[in-house]
DNA sequence: GTCTATACAGCGATAGAC
DNA sequence: GTCTATCGCTGTATAGAC
């Protein structure tokens, strides 16, 4: 028996592996900014593999917003499943940018948002729906959060929800330039204290 | 006397024409996603005359930031001028924002804050200048109107600041994704509204 | 499923005529 | 100051052997 992959552990694929290696790159670089041979180079295969398992460019970036959008979807089933309460809902929503800023990575939504008007419509469309399921899942808490009397915000919860999202996504991609994690910290940790009910 | 560039109109020199290409192709396609030939066809030239102006992409960068940041300071100090309350002054910036965002534009800096990583080092400096910039004056701004009792907020008023333009630059960037005006300008109102000292 | 080899377009940049 | 022409490199993508 091998000690790698052993038992019931997944079976990485070279599929998920060069995913990986994109995803991070794309999250760094952005898409228009890292090539098939950036890929290989770090993965010490040819450019041709990468094409059997993501015939073109386009189909990579499909395969990379639809498991980033799927993870992400899972991260926010995993807090409803565990946290009761909105504002620590919230909280663990934060959070959740921070493990990405925590890795030097931008968020790959809102970089790939930069580069929106390159990128085939598919992406395009991708894009969107990741930012709808981020602002439905916020706008439900929120909601939940001022209805508890545990939340008090001007604006309709939607409209908070997308001042949230954009909020977030701006703090990431300006403390980038900074490369400072903690500069991102407190931007976040104002935008959800402007949200709290209770004074001070 | 001829109709066009009379008396005192400053002439128009090849150097802003291509500028001003530039900086409409890099506020919507980014720094990394438009190329010489993109600029000479708009202007009916060619490559090789561009680099006559800007010998490398990187000079045309440096002058494309330069330039921004510079008409930027301009309007800040016109607002400094002609607008006296704290509260209206932050409404003017934000409508400097949003007069970016009516022209279907990322704000330039904001889009380059995404390439980051891909930039020549002068850009980087540069870049994080003009940052820097705002987030002074948008300091000065909210101490003041802290202290003249217009604004109420949690957080020292750089923290606010920066928290203030990551929030601004975040709410483009994913509002373009939706071709949508008024969601950023919705969300824009949230931001200074969390800054009034008046309840409701 | 990975390789070698290659096609072809686009990129930034330069030389030299006008 | 603009042009034609071209260079060297990198980009995405494909064909076909193994």
């Amino acid at each position: 028996m091998a000690i790698t992959q052993s038992g019931s552990a997944p079976p990485v694929t070279a599929a998920q592996r060069i995913l990986d290696v994109a995803e991070q790159l794309a999250q760094t670089r952005g898409f228009n900014g890292f090539s098939y041979a950036d890929v290989a180079a770090e993965l010490s295969l040819t450019k041709a593999s990468l094409h059997y398992h993501f015939p073109s460019k386009a189909d990579l970036g499909r395969a990379l917003i639809e498991r980033y959008h799927q993870v992400f979807l899972g991260a926010l089933e995993e807090i409803d499943r565990r946290i009761p309460a909105a504002d620590a809902r919230l909280q663990r929503y934060v959070d959740l940018y921070d493990s990405v800023m925590r890795k030097n990575r931008m968020c790959l939504c809102g970089m790939l948002a930069a580069e929106y008007t390159t990128l085939p419509a598919a992406m395009q469309d991708q894009l969107r729906r990741f930012f709808d399921a981020n602002e439905s899942w916020l706008a439900t808490v929120l909601d939940d959060g001022r209805a508890a009397g545990v939340l008090a915000f001007r604006g309709t919860a939607r409209e908070r929800a997308q001042m949230v999202l954009g909020s977030l996504e701006g703090a990431m991609l300006v403390a980038r330039a900074y490369d400072d994690g903690p500069r991102f910290r407190a931007a976040a940790t104002l935008v959800l204290s402007d949200l709290r009910a209770d004074p001070a």
